[in-house]
DNA sequence: ACGTTTTACTTAATCGTTTCAGTAACGTAT
DNA sequence: ATACGTTACTGAAACGATTAAGTAAAACGT
């Protein structure tokens, strides 16, 4: 019996008698013989069947952030409906970064999602040549990028806070760099960040603060390495005890900014009557808060959707239009109030 | 150059002067080629470098359920630990399931989460006699089974519901079967059940009821496919809008209860005076819930963990000890109260 | 009956590695 | 000077499939 001839009984069934193919098949199942190999049959056909996804931190932390789970959910809808399986691959937290995992991941393609400028894994994976798109960052010539306007949308909820009168500011911000800093991040600190993300929507708030008058000098970026809600609390904490008072806290994700509603309220204080609090992503939690939580809503499925729509036209060599920014939009909602005037 | 010292370069530095080392890397570099292909040398070294994980329905819907994105954080635990990928592999709803994407998978072994009896895709993975665990369900000889007393748990819930003197009740079920079903589900349709843990937690109701001298003939089961807080309102209205009216509806998840508290609201009734609710997992989302959820606590992260864990030691052809079913808790909280006697 | 197409298989090359078993060349102990 | 152990590399056989090309037999048209 030729490999050949199994090979056909199990892709081509009209190259065989329909006898001989049944016979295959029974001695396939008494010699336990579970079907071609999949690894084999991938070598040969050059197709892996699955995409990666690149994500910056752990994948425990990746579920437990709404916003990546939504991007996720995104690029499930797309992988699915092509019959490909998602990789999750994911570096550790801080420098111990191992790219083996990626060097070695059986893939077709890969969607970087919002890593670090220069990160070893995001290297690994470019080298193995393979279709990538970039989402949200780092910045990649040659590569697809799906992202927002992360300086403009920062600037339009920094404008909606200075329209309602506050010049009294705190920012909350996740992690600029790698490094699992957490602190004030002075400006140096701020424009040396490796993430583009950070950067940018620092970068948006300053310019809406300082077209009014503001000095970005004076006002206090606490920089957490982590964006949950007990991250934002702790920042947030720390911003409410140094004096002058600010009198709205902008933090650069919901997680973060659920976490600062909860240290303001934890000090005695109310929100939006004392402190205003922004957040940015427009996560379901921000809507179901309490009070629902003033943020920019950005597409989070249709991201995912779209990275892995192009990626697999990539994959296809498909040419599909190069993509552009999705739209985000300011959502005001119960958080954000004209300041007190008790200070 | 030899394909073996080319190998060696990658693989075996101490095989090779570090001179001819680097001289390969530079002309690798200079050829484009991108270093040892992952799945020639997967197929050559006999593992994939990942494990997949079989979900019942589409991924999207994973991803929007918490309990499932919980336990896929346990799981990610354990494979990260072990530099392993991720493959999330799922089926289409309804019955176009198509295993393909199952046998060409690469993966070294299968978690198998919460599939129904006799599923193509379970039995497409088990054929390929690659390590697998299952979770919660189906029951499977021979596989290590990991899960929960689904029937002492849904009993202990109900036995709660009795000792405040509760007698008429509604239940609001997810799937029994894979056939999409939704509306109230006589006992033969229970019983028929595809799903053991659907099977099992109906059976744990009803032994607490009938202890109690409640027939189970008179007590609706409205049966949703999804589990959702859309369904479970959906499900809740139609339970409320009979006669007679039960005073507590059991929910076979919390995603069922969270939309059955919604309903009994939209009807004008109030949770717990009016009608008491419980649900099933403790996620997340009940204890925020207003009133916070009475239900049953399972440990979804150290459930993925395990699983993660187990299946490791199988590829690895460690024996670990046999599993046994992770301990669950009754978690009493605001959504139930006596019955009112307003009726 | 003869040439031609179809059917049903088989042969052999290929995918890109890894790895065992060599084999030279060289230094070292006796 | 002989034997022996290292070091640095190469040859060739897997790993388990797919697939284009080839072949023998059967079916077909005239």
């Amino acid at each position: 019996m030729s490999p050949a001839t199994v090979s056909n009984a199990y892709n081509r069934p009209d190259q065989l008698s329909a006898e001989l193919r049944e016979q295959i098949f029974d001695t396939a199942r008494r010699l336990g013989y579970a079907g071609p190999d999949a690894m084999a049959r991938g070598l040969r056909r050059r197709r892996a069947g699955a995409i990666g996804v690149l994500y910056e931190d752990r994948l425990s932390y990746a579920f437990a952030d709404p916003a990546a789970v939504l991007f996720l959910q995104g690029v499930s809808m797309a992988t699915e409906d092509a019959g490909l399986g998602l990789l999750l691959l994911s570096g550790a937290p801080g420098a111990e970064r191992d790219p083996e995992a990626v060097r070695g991941s059986v893939v077709d393609g890969f969607v970087v999602y919002s890593m670090s400028d220069g990160d070893p894994l995001v290297e690994a994976a470019l080298e193995r040549r393979l279709p990538a798109v970039v989402v949200d960052q780092p910045r990649i010539a040659g590569l697809p990028f799906i992202g927002i306007e992360d300086r403009e949308s920062a600037r339009s909820v920094a404008e909606h806070l200075i329209a309602l009168g506050h010049r009294r500011f705190g920012v909350v911000s996740f992690a600029g760099s790698p490094d699992l800093f957490s602190g004030i991040a002075d400006t140096a600190r701020q424009e040396a960040a490796a993430y583009e993300v950070t950067r940018s929507r620092l970068r948006g708030y300053r310019s809406a603060l300082e077209a009014a008058g503001v000095r970005w000098e004076d006002v206090p970026v606490y920089e957490h390495h982590e964006s949950t809600t007990e991250a934002g609390r702790a920042a947030a904490e720390a911003l409410l005890s140094r004096g002058p008072r600010p009198t709205t806290i902008l933090c650069l994700s919901d997680q973060l900014a659920l976490g600062a509603m909860e240290a303001v309220r934890s000090m005695g204080l109310s929100v939006p009557k004392d402190i205003s609090v922004v957040g940015f992503d427009d996560v379901p939690e921000a809507a179901r808060a309490t009070p629902p939580l003033t943020t920019v809503r950005q597409p989070h499925v249709e991201k995912g959707a779209l990275a892995g729509r192009i990626l697999l036209a990539r994959i296809r060599e498909e040419d599909l239009p190069e993509p552009k920014l999705l739209p985000t939009r300011l959502v005001v909602r119960g958080s954000t109030a004209p300041p007190g005037d008790r200070f």
